[in-house]
DNA sequence: ATTATCTATAGATCTATAGATAATGC
DNA sequence: ATTATCTATAGATCTATAGATAATGC
């Protein structure tokens, strides 16, 4: 969250970023478009010079998190190789991104914002990312490599951590999402002692740009 | 959640249960007093009747919540016998009641509510239960039951999924809170194997009256 | 000339209070 | 008599718009 480059940033940047860390702590309802630009230094008719609205804000949020979780979702659930390896590779990219975004996207996802009309679009790639990460964990039931469990509860397991855990308090844990990752795909292996071979097989690899 | 049961219930007990049920999906902040005695079916103004404030409503909740986790969490921190199975009685016991209460209370975690000064009694209440979750995670890491991690790690993710996941969706997945405690249990566990024997141990409990 | 900010404010909430009216319990 | 509801509304927000002023880019 909120990685501290000293690039000078844009006042539009800078509204995605101080609204996206006040919706982490205070929700969406919970933020006023006065607290945000408040935090950004401007009176608060100024954001609507940026945004149309308080709406497009969360919206411009909601796109730039789920177009890159879309893009790799589907590409891992698509790809082969063993499913385990795939979560792996899945959740650690996804847990990195959350610790070193300069935007605390957590905060979409506390209330069921994405079902307001406004938000049909980003509803429905939120939904395919869910829906990826559903088929990687029937693939590895199937194939054996995970526990004979009902794939709708791992995937609500796997989707709270993801969205609303790691909030590394203050300071933050060394090497967090690549433990975490490997912390939740172990309890989904048949045979946790496998755990270091799927590790071993997980490329040190630049999704984002995949 | 929402158990439907067909005693007739206070007005006072249907405000508690509908405003919860409302901020688990709104958000406290999303939802408003109109919001709530609508789902009552009486009059805006009527709510103040039966609370001093909408805070006072969510206090209640907050307070119906801890007392009961506070009182469990610390007794099972205190205990005897093997750090993994109090773990799993403890986490059992929060799911069970999570898919079995009357009122939805996972809405009042979602947002940084607690740390608003009215609800400071409520926030050392919430801290001694992550505290007792914390100590049975150091106990069985001690004893070796548990792997050798991040304490905080273990305590995050065990909190994330019993407040936010568990979300049983439309269809309710049976058994849900022994086999997602088990699951639980087992990520931590040094040698998973020691799972069955774990389960075994913990008695068919009644952590309520206690 | 265009882009970004500001002040002022409209109009829609939202919480809570005041005081009248209705329902309920001795 | 007490408890629970209602209507009406005060006063504090909140989002968004209008239009003036300042800063920036050719």
């Amino acid at each position: 969250m909120s990685q501290t480059s000293n690039e000078p940033v844009s006042t539009y940047e800078r509204i995605l970023r101080e609204a996206a860390a006040l919706f982490a702590v205070h929700g969406y309802h919970g933020t006023s478009t006065r607290d945000i630009a408040g935090r950004v230094g401007i009176r608060q008719p100024s954001l609507f010079h940026h945004f149309g609205s308080k709406h497009a804000i969360a919206d411009r949020l909601f796109e730039i998190d789920l177009e890159r979780s879309v893009r790799v979702s589907t590409h891992l659930a698509e790809a082969s190789g063993p499913a385990s390896v795939r979560l792996f590779r899945y959740l650690r990219f996804e847990l990195e991104v959350t610790v070193s975004s300069p935007y605390d996207l957590r905060g979409l996802y506390l209330t069921d914002l994405l079902a307001e009309p406004d938000f049909a679009q980003r509803q429905s790639q939120y939904q395919a990312v869910l829906d990826a990460l559903r088929q990687v964990v029937v693939q590895g039931i199937q194939t054996g490599e995970f526990l004979d469990e009902e794939p709708e509860l791992f995937v609500e397991i796997l989707n709270a951590v993801i969205t609303h855990a790691v909030v590394p308090a203050a300071d933050p844990i060394a090497d967090g999402p690549q433990r975490v990752a490997a912390l939740l795909v172990r309890s989904l292996l048949q045979d946790p002692g496998r755990l270091p071979k799927v590790l071993d097989a997980a490329p040190v690899e630049d999704l984002e740009l995949s």
